[in-house]
RNA sequence: GGAGAGAUGUCCGAGCGGUUUAAGGAGCUGGUCUUGAAAACCAGUGACUCGCAAGAGCCGUGGGUUCGAAUCCCACUCUCUCCGCCA
């Protein structure tokens, strides 16, 4: 959420942030400033009456000792009690209200997003690789799954539903494969693993983001306060909810395999064939928790890192900026990784690297002070695939196909596949 | 799942509905003493939120009772012990 000095002291800089998003918000900004200025004039209205009424209980128990009357003293804190209790009422709506709007406002663009309305403004940053040629007709992964017996979405289909996948055999060993490269590459260059709860409560759902905005695209678990974690960005980033961290220890770094899962996958009846969309995929997730002056090199060095494993992989791939249209709702700025793939013609999104800046820490209050003597102030929260692990795989079936149906196992995988080539 | 106990500041820990603006200790900071340190002694010391400020709020969380709640009532969460079940 932003803060809402920022709003009050520059909302016409929130008002364009918005804009650039190509939403148009002016509406909202002005109510939530008209809110703001209600709430503050009941607030302090009432931190003058509860003045009063500490004052006067300590002179109670002090005039009783003395013998005296309290009676007109008790009328007079009588009425203060209901005026106070008046102002508490009117206070909570006001800060429901306003707490309902700050929350459904996305951050503001970083001013190096470029502008734009959609995914076709996004501008290519580099690329690693080109396109992959083939002396023969490329198969997709699905069919090439299929063939060599690695996945078997139909299984699945009747097990629990569409958009699910078995991995069998080889094709079971491939996924864990490209899971313990991932987790082992990046360990080893000063990511600390964590191995995260799949499930996350309300609290920590609204502290990244996902809720109150998106509560539709989870899955829920009937009964209790829990949530299916749509990345392991959740967990992650909330270890550190509700804390104020020491400024030496920052950046804090850390990698987390997870299964995730997004019900909003099979909405819009896309990619309906093979790994690209599903209601469960595993991801590897990168996490930092930065210092403000640095957070900006850090998400460059957070992005470099989610690139060498592809490289690691010879996989070819893009990195793109996001334009402000395309960004997602808690990012200031996010860089998405797009693996080259046949099937498609095109590439496709494989990572997505973001800078919240404070826009997270604040709702989750991750705070950080350099010396105990200073003021905690908010850090700010990076995140990136690194990478996805079912689209990695997709890729490397599809990329690494040779004209006889086999596959050959990428040179950084084989000591954990085991094998140099799927036949 | 059942039974019991508990949750207070950085930590331990006291707290009868009203000078609690949370006792006391530890720790931390400064000082005295000392060649230096330890010990002893003296002094100081929560963090955070809101507010331009005065001030208000914060004793697991959320409600309630009351002129007044850390203290009483209700609900919830979490922790510990024991029992049951269990990878």
């Amino acid at each position: 959420m932003l803060d809402i000095k920022l709003i009050r002291s520059n909302p016409d800089a929130v008002k364009a942030g918005m804009k650039k998003r190509n939403k148009n918000m002016d509406a909202l900004v002005d109510e939530i400033l008209e809110i703001d200025a209600k709430r503050r004039e009941i607030s302090s209205k009432s931190d003058t009456m509860k003045a009063e009424q500490n004052a006067a209980s300590k002179q109670i128990p002090q005039m009783k000792k003395e013998g005296k009357s309290t009676d007109e003293l008790m009328a007079r804190m009588k009425e203060l009690s209901d005026e106070v209790k008046e102002c508490a009422a009117q206070l909570t709506d006001l800060e429901a209200r306003q707490q309902e709007i700050i929350y459904s406002i996305p951050n503001v663009p970083h001013e190096s997003v470029p502008a734009g309305a959609d995914d076709s403004q996004n501008q290519e940053m580099r690329h690693f690789g080109d396109a992959t040629k083939f002396e023969f007709e490329p198969q997709a992964h699905w069919d090439i799954g299929a063939k060599l017996g690695l996945f078997d979405p139909e299984t699945a289909g009747k097990v629990t539903g569409a958009r699910f996948h078995f991995y069998k055999g080889l094709g079971a060993r491939l996924e864990r494969s490209v899971i313990n490269y991932f987790l082992n590459t990046h360990t080893s260059r000063g990511y600390t693993e964590i191995l995260p709860p799949f499930l996350a409560n309300t609290a920590s759902m609204t502290g990244t983001g996902q809720l109150p905005k998106f509560a539709e695209d989870m899955y829920k678990v009937e009964g209790e306060d829990l949530y299916l974690i749509p990345t392991a960005e959740v967990p992650v980033t909330n270890m550190h909810r509700d804390e104020i961290l020491t400024g030496a220890d920052l950046p804090r770094k850390y990698c987390a395999y997870s299964a995730c899962f997004r019900g909003e996958a099979g909405s819009a009846g896309r990619d309906t064939r093979g790994l690209i969309r599903q209601h469960q995929f595993n991801k590897v997730e990168l996490v930092k928790f930065a210092d403000p002056e640095t957070s900006y090199q850090e998400l460059e060095a957070l992005t470099r890192d989610a690139e060498f494993v592809l490289q690691g992989l010879g996989l070819p791939y893009r990195v793109v900026t996001l334009c402000a249209g395309d960004l997602g709702f808690s990012s200031a700025k996010t860089y998405d990784i797009e693996v080259w793939m046949p099937s498609y013609g095109r590439y496709v999104e494989i990572s997505s690297c973001s800078n919240f800046e404070d826009f997270q820490a604040r709702r989750g209050a991750i705070r950080y002070k350099n010396d105990v003597k200073d003021k905690a102030r908010l850090v700010h929260t990076l995140n990136g695939s690194g990478v996805a692990v079912g689209r990695t795989v997709a890729a490397i079936l599809e990329n690494y196909q040779n004209a006889d149906g086999s596959v050959t196992i990428p040179e950084a995988l084989r000591p954990y596949m085991g094998v140099d080539v799927i036949k």
